[in-house]
DNA sequence: ATGAAAGCGCTAACAC
DNA sequence: GTGTTAGCGCTTTCAT
């Protein structure tokens, strides 16, 4: 039903060879026959079948998309207009193979050569993860957002978590903020413990103390920063400053807040991290560091193109700048009294 | 590099025939054999060739997705976690077919056909739009959301926009509210569409009258939204409530009504529509009418998958209730002076 | 119960 | 410049 090469070449009178050497740009081709064919093409909507094309070892031009917590992973969306962009740049196709540990027996790496998927980007794995590995050792050039893998053919890129936080605790120092709490993200998640190392260092760096009980850990959801804020409030001695894991967890440290009746930023300040629209909207707007997600898609699609394309690249490993936005949570420190 | 069945054939010492029954589920192998051969294709990592299957006519349990506004809809990604849910249930991956309109030349259904796709999941398509036509007069079974086409492979699946606002109609009437306003959405967008004929039947129903200057034209975003509030305050009769086509846009309201010094709901009641994450976060927090994302991406795979394996089944058209979610933007209309 | 062989749509030598 | 042919990995008659 639809057409194939061989009804190009029967219409044109040509042999299927010759559509074949106008359709990959051949230069042996007479001027004459490759407008006749291509007129053709156009005409009968011709389009190779990409099928048939890999199993002649031609390029796949597909990307595969591995996300270990599935497709809905909150993250992963808003990587997704830069991904999309360098995509339609280059060419290539999106493939999300959704088998994912369906059944016990399941190997993506395995699915992933079944569907010729010439690159992979991986996004959500935790560090150590063993899938992670067996992806780096299959040798399928793979690019992991967020975790710091690299191998022969795969490599990372992230934002700057530690210094993000560096950054904020620098700013909280300035504020005047003495006593600084951290609500941290998920621990074995890569940036989760980037931005708790961030935190150790800039509070060293600035001859602060860090007090254990300043130090919660939590998962980067809201429920986790409201649980952490009261426990934080609950302390003897309260901090008046708190920097979270992520937007999500600085929203349910700011809802503690107001229950507890605490002030904000008045009494305490609050710092979230990655700019998701809703620390626009929460009352006070949330500070925040921002993460310039869809540049991170768009890096890591042209980073896994370079991986493909050429055998011998080193391994990228790329750090994107973050940005701190100053709203409304975060002031002076309160005074002693 | 890969193993292929010839690597297991010869290991198991039949022939490809053989492990290709095996591999199929034929019943005609000796018990014998096939539990040598799927030995051998566990061990040996084996998993057929999908591009070299479905050259032979084969399954290729692919389905394409087409986003008119690429991946970064910011309403796709809701549907996500259903989607992914169904397609793992039924042993589909993704494609997502990114070239869309890079080129003038490009054709979508080509490029469905060239990936072998089993069916299109078609979404953000706008009302008497061409390709949406050309796509269900491709025969390829498609499967539009929030799009109300059919055809004799495609089908539609969408929440029930009308019936919402005709609720909230109903709601803010029995509130007492008599000048209730509309910030519509995109026109020429089916939901648009939809919650706008909504609410002018159910201010009829009430027996209201719909002044044409509480009518503004917006496009789901919170700058409209914004503007047209700003627009509403203006007018010498102030409507005492509003209803909104998108959260989006009802933020916006909210955000024009602070800054011109009106109380929410006191003065006047907000009504949204989607009930996304800053909904809930939005201070006083939107009343809206929450639609049931993931399972409207559920059921599309699932209708898909039906129009997919019963050519014969007639064109699923289904519509999903909602669920007015009441919060703080909404009350009693204000007394009239 | 098993195998030999043809062929899916295409590309890539190689010959003319 | 163009055509002939083999073959990519697999499934499927059709023999045996």
């Amino acid at each position: 039903m639809t057409a194939t090469i061989r009804d190009i070449a029967k219409a044109a009178g040509v042999s299927v060879a010759t559509v074949s050497k106008v359709l990959n740009d051949y230069s042996t081709v007479s001027r004459a026959t490759r407008e006749k064919v291509l007129a053709l093409v156009a005409e009968m909507q011709f389009r190779p079948n990409e099928a048939a094309r890999s199993l002649v070892g031609r390029r796949s031009m597909t990307i595969g998309i591995l996300l270990t917590s599935g497709l809905s992973n909150p993250f992963f969306v808003h990587l997704l207009g830069g991904i999309d962009e360098a995509l339609k740049e280059r060419g290539y196709d999106l493939i999300y193979l959704a088998q994912l540990s369906a059944h016990p027996e399941y190997n993506f790496v395995q699915h992933c050569r079944s569907r010729n998927v010439e690159g992979v980007l991986a996004f959500g794995f935790q560090l150590g993860e063993l899938d992670a590995d067996k992806l780096v050792a299959s040798g399928i050039p793979t690019l992991f957002i967020d975790l710091n893998l690299t191998g022969k053919r795969a490599g990372y890129i992230s934002s700057d978590n530690k210094e993000a936080v560096e950054g904020t605790v620098r700013y909280l120092h300035g504020l005047g903020h003495r006593r600084i709490a951290n609500i941290a993200g998920l621990p074995g998640s890569y940036v989760g413990e980037r931005r708790l190392a961030g935190f150790h260092e800039a509070m060293d760096a600035a001859g602060l103390t860090v007090h254990p009980e300043n130090i919660v850990v939590g998962d980067f959801t809201q429920e986790t920063g409201y649980r952490g804020m009261r426990q934080l409030l609950a302390l003897p001695q309260r901090p008046t400053a708190v920097v979270c894991g992520s937007d999500k967890s600085a929203i349910g440290a700011l809802q503690a807040a107001r229950e507890a009746g605490v002030a904000v930023p008045d009494e305490l300040s609050i710092v979230g991290f990655d700019d998701i629209d809703e620390a626009r909207v929460v009352h006070p707007s949330l500070t925040t560091v921002r993460q310039d997600m869809p540049a991170l898609g768009r890096r890591a699609i042209e980073l896994l193109d370079r991986l493909i394309v050429e055998p011998e690249a080193p391994p990228p490993a790329v750090i994107l700048p973050t940005q701190l936005i100053v709203r409304e949570t975060t002031g002076p420190a309160p005074r002693e009294h």
